[in-house]
DNA sequence: GATTTCTTGTGAATTTTTTCACAAACACTT
DNA sequence: AAGTGTTTGTGAAAAAATTCACAAGAAATC
């Protein structure tokens, strides 16, 4: 789930090998800490952590075991230190430049959403077959047509992307990514893209995540 | 799972309990069938319709196991009686009524986007503090002021909805929802929302699955 | 400084999920 | 109608993830 829903075998080289859901989690743990961080809270217990994250105690105690030992017990967690060493761990301490393919109603406002630079990711371009239309809106980034692409990711060595056109394409396009060097997408097309195991694709579909809910609530 | 993302226990009375991951797959299955009708193939085996979801053969028959057996020994599965199948044990037959609150950037993409409909969704109606400035956007549902919701979910027995609203004032906002007795929220704000445990959150965190995929590709 | 109170870290147990392996069932061919 | 070739359905095994339970360590209190 995403929460869900991306299935994909992980394989990691180097490092520890550490479950995907716990990524997932600790990517959770930070926007967390950051909340406390701004609420002035310098300590906190798994416990309290673990609440505020949705999961139980010993789950985060255990996800966080996977690559270190960072509290003092009878105390808990120093906030900024736990906040730092799971940003090294996930690589987040540096800014990724992501591209975007397809600036439609879905794309421009991903384009235009400037909650991602807080969170060290930046939508450097975006590409779009027909690229004039959508100059008109206010948004910083360039939209280029998409022949500009290879040349944009060489440049930039560009290694993620996201993927937001129409489903009857996002095939072709996905393969113009991998082929351009692209070792993520993000999809928001709804279809199962067909890629070499070595590139990852995470999937983001609101249908399915609507169906999902629908499942559980009329039990 | 993409979702990926959400990890909160479920209960279900009724019916035999199916892994939640089960779920989102069937849900996989069914665009897969979906596709497999619109080719005109009548077929498929479970090897088959596996590799086109992106799982193992052994996987897809446990998963329909979990509720019945609909195969053929020698021939496969009928495309059309699966798909029938599966959505009767989704309970998409029939259209759920969704309502949208939030209606910026992404809440305007969301609500404009005609894709859901088809499976079996539909945006009936959008909430927003500021509803006017949005009427002049060629959009077929209504907009109305927050504080029309309450009446608007009793009257229509809206149990679902989406929320994309400020992170700020999410959780506000979710209070006012599970209180008018919405029992399941799709959350974009990039917050752990709080709420009864028969209530559900799917959320969809962006900034989450670009740092996931951030991780799994630098190795 | 001894004692009490917390809270972590972790091996073991449990639960859940995935994969294996193969008999059973059916289609298709001749 | 017998024989051959597929493909399902499913118990059993394996793997993965979660939870338990508690010893060990550190702080706070008296
Ligand atoms: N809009 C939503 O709320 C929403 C919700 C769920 C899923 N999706 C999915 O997201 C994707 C985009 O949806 P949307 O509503 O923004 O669609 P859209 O039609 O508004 O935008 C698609 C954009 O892709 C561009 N495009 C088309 N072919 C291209 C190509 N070969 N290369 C580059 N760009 C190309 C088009 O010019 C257009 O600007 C679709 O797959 C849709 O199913 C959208
Ligand atoms: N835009 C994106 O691409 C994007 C990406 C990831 C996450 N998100 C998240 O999605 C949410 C919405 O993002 P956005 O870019 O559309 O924001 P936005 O500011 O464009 O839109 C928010 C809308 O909510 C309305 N609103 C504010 N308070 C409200 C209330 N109490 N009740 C009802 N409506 C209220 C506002 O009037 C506005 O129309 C945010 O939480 C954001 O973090 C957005």
């Amino acid at each position: 789930m995403p929460p869900s829903l991306n299935f994909a075998p992980v394989k990691k080289s180097s490092r520890p090998i550490i479950p995907r859901k716990t990524i997932y989690r600790l990517s959770i743990y930070t926007r967390c800490l950051a909340r406390l961080r701004e609420n002035g809270i310098g300590t906190v217990s798994s416990e309290a952590l673990a609440k505020a994250a949705g999961v139980k105690p010993t789950q985060l105690r255990k996800d966080l075991a996977y690559f270190g030992t960072f509290g003092t017990r009878g105390l808990g967690y120093d906030v900024l230190e736990l906040s730092q060493k799971i940003s090294d761990e996930l690589g987040t301490s540096r800014l990724q430049p992501v591209i975007l393919v397809g600036v439609g109603h879905l794309g421009l406002a991903l384009v235009s959403y400037r909650g991602f630079e807080k969170e060290g990711f930046e939508i450097i371009a975006a590409f779009d077959t027909d690229p004039g239309r959508k100059r008109d809106k206010k948004i910083s980034q360039p939209i280029f047509g998409i022949e500009a692409m290879p040349k944009f990711i060489a440049e930039h060595n560009v290694k993620m992307a996201i993927l937001s056109v129409p489903a009857a394409v996002a095939q072709e396009v996905a393969n113009k990514l991998v082929e351009c060097g692209v070792m993520g997408i993000l999809n928001f097309a709804p279809i199962v893209l067909a890629v070499p195991e070595d590139v990852m694709v995470n999937n983001v579909n609101l249908a399915i995540e609507l169906e999902n809910l629908s499942y559980f609530i009329q039990g």
